[in-house]
DNA sequence: CTGTTTCCATACAGCTGTGTATGGTCTTGT
DNA sequence: ACAAGACCATACACAGCTGTATGGAAACAG
């Protein structure tokens, strides 16, 4: 869960680790994912530093300093998953499963923090604003790729907002089902999501490759 | 937004209002919609009742006790509508236009507080089980009722699943569109939502009369 | 009219979190 | 080796919220 992208590459010695900007937005982070921004203090991420408080404010401001580094973090941490897969797919199939695939195998934290985020949205207009905009792109992408298979651009619109807003909810009502049950839906998830019938061997060639993996939380 | 339901009729006369818990919950609801329930401190809310919190701690033992009563007052305020509507419906299009129906007169009030249950059970168990045994028991009426139109019970699950998810995510999100917008997405939504057409002149008699309606925040 | 009950105000103690001030220690350049 | 700077610990002042203790005013019973 750490990450160690040093912004600013400490020419340290490697001997006494010394903490940088990026492990306080390390531990808000996942501060932030497991308990909601109001949990998000500067003296619980101290301790569980293992470090003074002093230490924070010689690297931030103030807090506000440092959940405005959460959002730039958050921005970031977005990579084009969705945008990507869906520009690379070559047919329907493809891109519904490359989808499903995105969603299901991406780190459980960038879809919980997506949710916190959301949370957090409820009382920081700058966090709404953050957040609806990325939704409204990742709907738009999936919109265009249903027009250009083919729907109107109404109905292409209203099914990728079915299709995006399903998968919130998914984690927003933190659904939890093993992966074998999610799969056994493929089939019914792809009817209702495009309206059309998903041929029998890619469904069984796209469960062949996950029926191993657990569904995390 | 007050609710004068006297759950102990007081006894007195009208000409000296006395507090009752019924309006520390009110009070606390409305907190709770507003700010999420770490803004629900006793502090505030006697301020916004201009009394001292010395009448709180009369009423209630502990901030605690307010909560649990937060929540149980969430479970009676969760009418059955869902569930009446769909098991009074004569076919398809009458059940789905009735949810949609639910939807969308329901006071923003009870939207918006399913969504702030739903931001506090990510931080209280008791919560948690609450409201997944709320939206387990939403789903399942729906999914019933697609069962008796001829659906799967797999693809009645799944289309129960989607059409519920997606109208959570519309608070969620934060979804704010006119009514007039809202409404030219219905033809669309039915049929992503069942996989069927609705009548022409059914869907137009709908909008008839929601036409003038604005949909609130 | 008097005592009791109901309801609330006030005052106090305790905890927790923030922000600042200040000094200490380790590192780096020269 | 020494000065400058990076990084952190400690201490303090301040504010906000909780819970309790206690007293006071209005209503009611007798």
């Amino acid at each position: 869960m750490e990450m160690e992208i040093p912004l600013t590459p400490s020419s340290r010695k490697p001997g006494r680790s010394i903490l940088g900007k990026e492990d306080w937005i390390a531990a808000a982070l996942t501060m932030l994912v497991k308990e909601g921004i109001a949990a998000v203090e500067i003296t619980r991420l101290a301790n569980e530093l293992t470090v003074s408080r002093g230490s924070f404010y010689w690297h931030f401001k103030d807090r506000g300093d440092l959940l405005a580094a959460l959002i730039e973090e958050w921005r970031q941490l977005n990579s084009d998953s969705i945008r990507e897969t869906l520009s690379n797919a070559d047919n329907l199939e493809d891109g519904i499963l490359g989808l499903f695939t995105v969603w299901v195998s991406m780190e459980p934290f960038n879809a919980k923090l997506d949710q916190a985020m959301r949370d957090w949205a409820r009382l920081s207009q700058a966090v709404k604003s953050a957040v609806e905009q990325e939704d409204e792109s990742r709907i738009g992408a999936i919109q265009s790729f249903f027009e250009n298979r083919g729907y109107t651009d109404t109905e292409a619109f209203i099914r990728a907002r079915i299709i995006y807003f399903t998968q919130v909810s998914y984690y927003s009502l933190g659904v939890n089902e093993p992966m074998a049950q999610r799969l056994s839906y493929l089939k019914e998830y792809y009817r209702c999501f495009t309206g059309r019938e998903i041929n029998d061997q890619t469904a069984e060639a796209y469960c062949e490759i996950y029926s191993n993996k657990e569904l995390v939380a």
